[in-house]
RNA sequence: GGAGAGAUGGGUGAGUGGCUGAAACCAGCAGUUUGCUAAACUGCCGUACCCGCAAGGGUACCGCGGGUUCGAAUCCCGCUCUCUCCGCCA
């Protein structure tokens, strides 16, 4: 959420940004939230007056019972009356001001930094890179959802989406045999990368509470893409950014201990309403997935400088993993809401010939931090807002398809990468 | 699920109607002392918003939301959460 003082005082470029994003009627909102602010300062200076005025009375008051003087006393109250009744409207007005300033500011989106692109949709978004040579696979290559209906137990899919349809439904596949090995192995592999690269490991729930969806913006709003225990009132989540960016709400961080650098493996769910048909088969697009997420907290000047050093930490995992891939950064229509700068890093997948998206990694500034009131006292000065980060390192199921895709042999059979040989224990699906 | 107890500042923890934004201690910060460290001593040490060029001033906040009162951390009502015991249980 953006603050009012930088919306005042930075008015220009806060209708750039908005512009960017093709958020539609960005000068009546900000227009509005300006005026609707100058009503709430206005009405709060009135209110604060008039209770000044109540509590100097009621001392007065105090002193009068003390000494005796009764009459005074009663008098005195008299005053407080009206008071009273005055400062009960300006306190609702003002209540009345402050919940429309925060239904709007909820509506409002990050502001894209100044290397964001322009453009509408993912056609706009800018290459930054791309690594590696596509593979020439030979002819009768297949996708991976080919693939997968073979080697598993007893010749039955190793990714069975027809068993996951009888247990949950469409969305939810079984993994088995060395399918779920593999998928363990690329876990295990995530997180001592990020361990070696000083990442801190926590497992938090997969279920959140309503104030914790809020904090990292996916609430009010995006309900519709959480699934929702109504009985406990808590959300799947989505991604393993809510709960780890969460742990840090409510908090003024020491500033010894920042930077904060954490990593979690968990599981994933989205209900993908209305998304599903072409292009959505086989792994590419699931109701559940696992996924091995980097958040950290940083001081506002450092946050760019860990963005591009996060997203060489996941181009460092699809390199070892040998990986065509390519670096995008998302153009000003296709960022997230809540992000300023977001890099997408997309793999070749072989079999599809098409990228697949395996990691999003953004900077969120202060945007969520504001929601969070994650702050440190930076040089000893008044709490400052941190920045937050996040990056998935990475999605399991699209690099389990191109893996799958890029390394089948002319003889059927599917080769492992090297690198995580030693965690599944296999290096030749056959 | 049943019964009981509790929720105060970074921490521990006083405080049952006005002198309390809140004692004391610990931690932290700045000094004094010191060969260094430690100890001791002195001072500072919550957050948000508003007015003001500033100095400074005002308002709110003692889990959350209402209420009583001239006045509430303190009294009343509702809610949430935590802890303990019992039951159930991976």
């Amino acid at each position: 959420m953006l603050q009012i003082p930088f919306i005042r005082e930075n008015k220009d470029l806060v209708l750039a940004g908005l512009r960017k994003r093709h958020f539609a009627d960005a000068e009546s909102t900000v227009e509005q939230l300006l005026s609707l602010d100058q009503q709430r300062r206005d009405t709060q200076k009135e209110q604060d007056d008039k209770l000044a005025r109540q509590n100097a009375i009621a001392k007065e008051i105090g002193q009068l019972m003390k000494t005796g003087q009764k009459e005074a006393a009663d008098a005195a109250k008299a005053e407080t009356a009206t008071l009273k009744e005055q400062s009960k409207v300006l306190g609702e007005q003002l209540t009345g001001i402050e919940q429309q300033v925060q239904a709007i500011l909820v509506t409002v989106p990050n502001i894209p930094h100044s290397s964001v692109p322009e453009g509408r949709s993912a056609d706009d978004n800018e290459v930054v890179l791309e690594w590696g040579d596509k593979p020439n696979l030979h002819a009768g290559a297949e996708p991976h959802w080919e693939l997968i209906k073979r080697f598993g137990p007893g010749g039955s899919p190793m990714i069975d989406f027809d068993l996951g349809n009888k247990i949950s439904g469409a969305g939810f596949p079984v993994y088995k045999g060395r399918a779920a090995r593999l998928q363990r192995a690329l876990i295990n592999f995530f997180l001592d990368k990020a361990l070696a690269a000083g990442y801190v490991e926590v497992q938090p729930p997969i279920v959140i509470n309503e104030d914790s969806g809020f904090g990292t913006g996916q609430l009010p709003d995006k309900e519709g893409q959480m699934y929702y225990a109504d009985a406990d009132k808590l959300y799947l989540i989505p991604t393993a950014e809510v709960p780890v960016t969460n742990l840090y709400r409510d908090v003024m961080v020491a500033e010894s201990d920042l930077p904060i650098k954490n990593v979690a493996y968990t599981p994933c769910f989205r209900r993908e309403a209305g998304s599903w048909g072409a292009h959505v088969r086989g792994l590419n697009r699931l109701h559940q997935f696992d996924k091995v997420e980097i958040v950290r907290i940083e001081k506002p000047e450092n946050s760019y400088t860990v963005l591009e050093e996060m997203s060489q930490h996941v181009q460092g995992l699809l390199q070892v993993l040998e990986l065509p891939y390519r670096v995008l950064r998302l153009c000003g229509g296709d960022m997230g809401f809540t992000s300023a700068l977001t890099y997408d890093m997309e793999v070749w997948s072989a079999g599809q010939g098409r990228w697949l998206e395996v990691s999003s990694v953004s900077n969120f500034e202060t945007y969520q931090a504001n929601r969070l009131k994650l702050r440190a006292k930076l040089d000893g000065s008044k709490p400052t807002l941190l920045h937050t980060l996040n990056g998935s390192a990475l999605a399991l199921p699209r690099i389990l398809a191109a893996i799958l895709e890029n390394n089948q042999t002319a003889e059927g059979t599917i080769r492992i990468p090297a690198v995580l040989v030693p965690y599944c224990g296999f290096d030749v699906i056959d």
